[in-house]
DNA sequence: CAATATACGGAACGAGCGTTCCGTTTGTCA
DNA sequence: TGACAAACGGAACGCTCGTTCCGTATATTG
C-alpha cells in the first residue's frame, strides 16, 4: 500500500514534488546517512561492496536500508544520479563562459575530478554493463546534453578539432579516472593535458 | 604429491623448462582448451564469469579445470601471461625500427588493439586491483620495459614532449579500450588519434 | 499521555559460485 | 593386452551476499 509509488518517487529525488506522506523525521535523517555512506562505500571499493557493509556504516539496519531502497541497484542509481545532477548543473554554468574553448576544458577537468577514483561513475557514464531506467538515464542524458553544447560551441568557434564526438571524449577523461590511485602525483594532470592538447586543432 | 610442484611450473608457462613428468597427452589437450575458452569468456563477459561455465565452453568438467588450474586466480593469471608475453615480443621487435616516433605511435596502437574489448587486460596493466605474483607480475614489467624503452627513445628524439610518463601512457591507452563496444565505428582510432597529436612536443 | 501508524534492527533464507571429493575412465608402458 | 598411474566428470559442500520477515521501538497526533 502506497510503498512502492514513495520509492519510485524518492528514487527520482529532487525532480519529482514532494511525496504524499511526508517521512517521518528519522527516516528522513536516515535516508540521508545511507547515502552518504554508500557514495563513500561505492567510491572507495566499487560497486562490489556487500550492502550490510553500507548499512552498518550508515548505522542503520539492512532492513531500514531496504526499507528506503528497495533493491541495491536503486540505492546505486540514487548516488548515481546525485552525482550527474551535480555535473550536468556544472555543465550548464559553463556554458555561459565568454570563451568556449576554457569552458570544455574546465568542464572536462570537473567530469575528471567528479570521477577521480570513483569507478562507479566512470562506468555508469560511459556505459559500461549497466543500464539505466527512467530518472537515472533522464540525468545521464542532461550530462551528455551540456557536454554535447560546451563540445559544439568550441568546435564552433574554431578552437577544437571536429572529429571528435562526445562519447569519444567522455572516454578519453573517464579513462583518466579508471586508475585515480594515489600512486602518481599529478599523473592525472598530465594525462588531462595531453588529452586537451591533443584536441586543439593542429597547425 | 608433487601436483603442487606442477602446477607452479605449468603456471609459468613458456618461461621455465619442462616440468618433470610430462603431461598425458589427453591432459595436455584439456589444457589448452581451457585457455582457450577462458581467454573468449574472460574477454567477452570479464573476470566475473562463473568457473563452471568455462569449463563447460571448453568441454571439460569442473575437477579437470581444477587439475589444470588450482584456482580461478591462476586461470586468470595464466590467460593474463600469454598477452602480456604478445605484447612483450611486440614491443622488443618496434625497438628495432628507425623513427623512433612510430615506432611508439605503432606500439600505443598494438596495445589498444589487444587491449579493446579485454577488460582484465586493461585492469591487469593498469593495476586496477590485481595484484600479481612471481611470474605474472614478471610478464607484466616485460611489457612495461619494452614500453619505457620506446618511449624514452622518442622523448630523446625529440618527438614526444618530456613530462609524461610510461604509466601516464599506460592508463591512457587502456582508458581508449574499456569502452571497446561495438557502438561508435573508429571511435577509438579517434581517440587514438587524439592522444597521439597531444603527444607531440608543441610547437 | 495514550494510541497508532511508521520505521527500525538484525536474524534467517536462498541463490550463486568457488572449490573439493571420489568413483569412473583412459592413456601409457611393459 | 593387461595393469596401473594419471586424468576425468560432475555431484556436493560451504561461504558470501542480496533480500525478506517480523517482533520491537519510536515519532506523531489529539
Amino acid at each position: 500500500m502506497g510503498e512502492k509509488e514513495r520509492w519510485a518517487s524518492a528514487g527520482a529525488g529532487l525532480v519529482s514534488p514532494e511525496a504524499a506522506t511526508p517521512l517521518r523525521a528519522d527516516a528522513r535523517r536516515n535516508r540521508e546517512l545511507i547515502l552518504a555512506a554508500a557514495d563513500e562505500m561505492f567510491a572507495a571499493e566499487g560497486v562490489g561492496v556487500p550492502v550490510d557493509e553500507i548499512a552498518r556504516r550508515a548505522g542503520v539496519g539492512a532492513g531500514t536500508l531496504y526499507r528506503h531502497f528497495p533493491t541495491k541497484e536503486a540505492l546505486f542509481e540514487a548516488v548515481l544520479i546525485a552525482h550527474m545532477e551535480r555535473l550536468a548543473a556544472r555543465g550548464r554554468e559553463l556554458a555561459e563562459r565568454d570563451d568556449p574553448g576554457v569552458a570544455l576544458f574546465e568542464f572536462i577537468e570537473s567530469l575528471a575530478h567528479e570521477g577521480a577514483s570513483k569507478k562507479n561513475l566512470v562506468d555508469a557514464l560511459s556505459g559500461a554493463g549497466i543500464d539505466f531506467k527512467a530518472s537515472a538515464s533522464a540525468s545521464k542524458a542532461a550530462v551528455e546534453g551540456a557536454f554535447r553544447e560546451l563540445l559544439l560551441r568550441a568546435q564552433k568557434a574554431g578552437t577544437i578539432r571536429t572529429d571528435v564526438t562526445v562519447a569519444d571524449l567522455f572516454t578519453l577523461v573517464m579513462g583518466t579516472c579508471t586508475l585515480a590511485n594515489p600512486v602518481a602525483e599529478g599523473s592525472q594532470a598530465r594525462m588531462l593535458a595531453v588529452v586537451c592538447a591533443g584536441l586543439r586543432v593542429p597547425g
